[in-house]
DNA sequence: AACAATACCGAAACCGGTTTCGAAATGATT
DNA sequence: AATCATTTCGAAACCGGTTTCGGTATTGTT
């Protein structure tokens, strides 16, 4: 299998050693239209198009992409820079969204660039040197922040990119989310018809919109619902598992602690069924919790994490499919697309061992 | 902050729309010139040098990407191609393998073109096409199978490319890997002195050369000791948590249960334990479990699963020392590097409920 | 059969850089 | 001051494609 090294006076021919010209020489062409004749340009003969198709299979012509691009003017590439990750990286989220997004752009015939951001330098760097240096067309850009310097730099020199998740600019550029109000109010309705009425929550920082729009969510149907707002009930976080089990702490030791926790993330999730154990809480029978994320790990923890999820490869799709529009008409009007969350029961939740009804009668 | 649009006489200059040739004619000089100045060539002057330095940051001059390597005849660029997913996709090595490559190849100027795995064609295919569109320069290659199509199409072409995992034809490529022969010795021996006689294994598909040598790791250590070797206690899996469940089962479910399981992953692991509760057994106490990977999410579940682990960032950047050296030098000879793992116990696995010492000192 | 229209292809410019080569300008040497 | 060596830069080729433009050769029209 290693005679492939061929002899040593005929060099092997390696794929992709044939250049357009070595074909346009073999046919006695001109580069140019064999260029034509390859691109299906309407003034080369039937009879020289074939020739020239055959040869280039024969030979395994395939153009140069750089010189291609170079000659066309685009790169056909698309930048996705990695947030700097938390030092214990807890789902799974990055890996399926990239794949998600590579397969997409490759039906386009896009690349995708991915590059990490280095903590040491400004949030923005590496897309100024990407945008610099001309690498890519645009860019695919996840966990927003509410004020988001990338999008801010992005707007200002009015390059191409879409967003997974909203941001305080929202309606100046295109973008895709997961409805986590929605999923965040079905949750809680969830919880409160199983009985509930102290209910905690445990949030992101607030540089997280999304995570702010879980709380909204949470809010919006407690008051619905009649139940007091507690402010004591709401902890903030930071979406790890380390700030789900400080938060749990805090929600626990309270003299009325809630039966029922709503966390923004499931990493935070799996951080308060830690503390919750460590504090003698039973699972669901004392506490039922429920996280956001749906990572797969979930499945297998005792009890089952119930939690709020969504398509990963959808939304790598859709994305794909917002910029590569706004790629083909730059002038189009923002869109945006708003995907749900379903609540995906497995076992983490369930009614509270003493059901209160306690002024349910007051509510409309 | 919006007033960058400008007046509509007068073009606004973005970044990054500055050309060689601009520079050069703003200057009164050649684009060669100019080019050669930028580059630290000994043949031009101090002051023109200066000049054209000065004149370059003052206009944000920034060589456009794909012409400087149409020119020089390289790609600079380093391909990565996601093997295809796994339904659930259990652990984060990906990502966190991805962004340690990316940091690394960007110290040294390279670019990262992540590619996805199309399922419905054959594996070498992206590979193919990346070598042929000249896209990369090398490839980054993890979770390695012995018999590799992928090493042996690159392996033919003459293309660079190091992998993460050895394969049958590793004395002809360079590699990185982790010791799992010695990570699973180490683990097998922790058990033993434990007090454990009878240990199970999950193992992964034969196809995976990594997690036949952790059961080759294991095995030797059991010989070792002197334990027999129990053709039931090895179980097949798939390096998933279902197929964990399933192994599980039919080891728990002998009449002769071991009293610990050693898995090829913390996936499996998982799968593992969850079926082990589920036939009532008690972890660790009636039965310990020990995986493979050092995943986060370990630490969170009750027990916390002890674990193998190993550094990730540190196997990204060992991989791009590799490929750098063999992108510099090609006919170097081949090297590899194997790094360790280390038992990261975190509660999962104790002494058996009965310690047997049966023929214990029949041993040396 | 003469002429216009069309089909087909070659020539050349271009994309935005890099690099080699040679010539002019400068400096050093005797 | 003439000669030679150096310094410094311009000119041009090149990387590997794409695209515009114009000129033949061919076909169609009357």
């Amino acid at each position: 299998m290693n005679d492939v090294k061929a002899g040593p006076e005929e060099e092997w021919v390696k794929s992709g050693e044939v250049r357009i010209s070595d074909l346009a020489a073999e046919l006695g062409l001109t580069k140019g239209t064999v260029s034509r004749a390859l691109n299906g340009y309407e003034d080369i003969s039937k009879k020289t198009r074939k020739r020239v198709m055959e040869a280039a299979t024969k030979r395994g012509y395939v153009p140069t992409t750089q010189a291609r691009r170079l000659a066309m003017g685009l790169t056909e590439t698309i930048g996705l820079v990695l947030p700097p990750m938390p030092s214990q990286p807890v789902n799974t989220f990055v890996s399926e969204f990239i794949n998600s997004v590579s397969a997409a752009l490759h039906l386009h015939g896009y690349d995708l660039l991915v590059h990490s951001a280095n903590s040491e330098e400004s949030e923005v760097e590496p897309y100024r040197r990407l945008v610099q240096s001309r690498k890519v067309d645009g860019f695919i850009i996840f966990r927003t922040n509410e004020k988001d310097p990338r999008v801010n730099y992005l707007l200002n020199e009015g390059f191409p990119f879409v967003t997974h998740g909203r941001t305080a600019r929202m309606a100046e550029h295109d973008w895709f989310d997961i409805d986590g109000e929605k999923a965040f109010r079905d949750a809680t309705s969830h919880l409160i018809k199983l009985g509930h009425q102290r209910i905690g929550f445990v949030g992101g920082g607030k540089e997280f919109f999304s995570a702010q729009l879980r709380l909204k969510g949470f809010r919006a149907m407690l008051e619905e619902s009649c139940l007091e707002k507690v402010p004591s009930l709401e902890q903030p976080g930071d979406l790890t598992g380390q700030g789900g089990e400080i938060a749990a702490q805090n929600l626990l030791k309270q003299t009325r602690p809630p039966t029922a926790i709503l966390c923004a993330n499931d990493a935070t999730a799996l951080g308060v069924m830690k503390a919750a154990r460590e504090l003698g809480f039973n699972i669901p029978e004392e506490l039922s919790v429920i996280g956001y994320d749906g990572i797969a790990l979930g499945a297998y923890i005792d009890p089952p994490l119930t939690t709020l999820t969504f398509s990963i490869e959808e939304s790598g799709k859709e994305m794909v499919n917002l910029l590569m529009r706004r790629l083909k008409s730059p002038d189009l009007p923002v869109i945006s697309k708003l995907a749900s969350a379903i609540l995906k029961l497995r076992g983490s939740e369930g009614p509270p061992s003493s059901i209160q009804n306690k002024n349910m009668e007051n509510c409309l």
